[in-house]
DNA sequence: CGAATACTCAACCACATGGTTGAACATATG
DNA sequence: CATATGTTCAACCATGTGGTTGAGTATTCG
């Protein structure tokens, strides 16, 4: 498999990269709080409409985001699956930090001086994948 | 507070950015069953050498990955604190997801005709950020 | 109808990105 | 030492990105 779980790939290029730009979170944000029009996510920003426009195509193509045209004007609502998928993916490493943890969370546990190996934590976290 | 969360803002944009395309995801995935030199997660990949490396200096500008130069090679390691971070960051919408998926578990098991909405799920989840 | 509103589209710009190549650098090795 | 190996660096190129502006399309309103 290339990637680790059954996410189609460029999917997650979509997702990934409208999570990257800081208006669009902050878009996502305002979303979180409930329905708003494509003013009404343009607000907070300097920029022109048209920009923040893109922003919002940007969301809609990484699926993050559906449009009900009402009218003339666009309300844009929170999709949440593919955060939800973006979640997992990450997901998978959350057994890497954990086990990081576990294994400071024990080193301080026993201060016995012929424990002290160099800063070199651990290097082969049983490889389940190959 | 300008994200929801205490990260600092750009922190997140690298990472995402870094989390956006496919050779990079794939290079964490091959870090997350241990240790590689730099050639060796070129190696999967049919770009030139130069361009893997540059690859590996995307994650480690996002912070996951760190570099232990071991003579002529150079290790690299996962460093899953970011990745938590971009997790934790997508947890902030889990409540959203799972929201919808009450809701859809909640319809599903009264089937009284009276409460035939139509499929748009809740628009208001109480706007606790502004 | 005509005009204001909400928004998109197309063209354009500056700059970042992903990729290449060839040269350089550092470290092993004969 | 000379040479091979592992990696980076700089220059370059094509394409993508975030942003602008100005015109165009619906829709509502007087």
């Amino acid at each position: 498999m290339v990637e680790h779980m059954h996410i189609a790939g460029s999917r997650l290029d979509h997702v990934f990269h409208a999570l990257a730009d800081p208006t669009r979170r902050a878009m996502l944000q305002s979303l979180a709080s409930g329905e708003r029009t494509v003013s009404e996510l343009a607000e907070p920003f300097t920029m022109s409409l048209a920009g923040a426009s893109k922003h919002i195509k940007a969301l809609e193509a990484a699926g993050l985001v559906t449009r009900d045209i009402r009218g003339r004007q666009h309300l844009c609502r929170l999709q949440p699956g593919r955060l939800a998928e973006a979640h997992e993916w990450l997901s998978f490493y959350e057994r890497f930090w954990t086990e990081r943890l576990d294994a400071l969370d024990a080193l301080l546990r026993l201060p016995e001086p012929d424990n002290q190996r160099p800063p070199v934590p651990p290097s082969e976290p049983k490889g389940d994948d190959t």
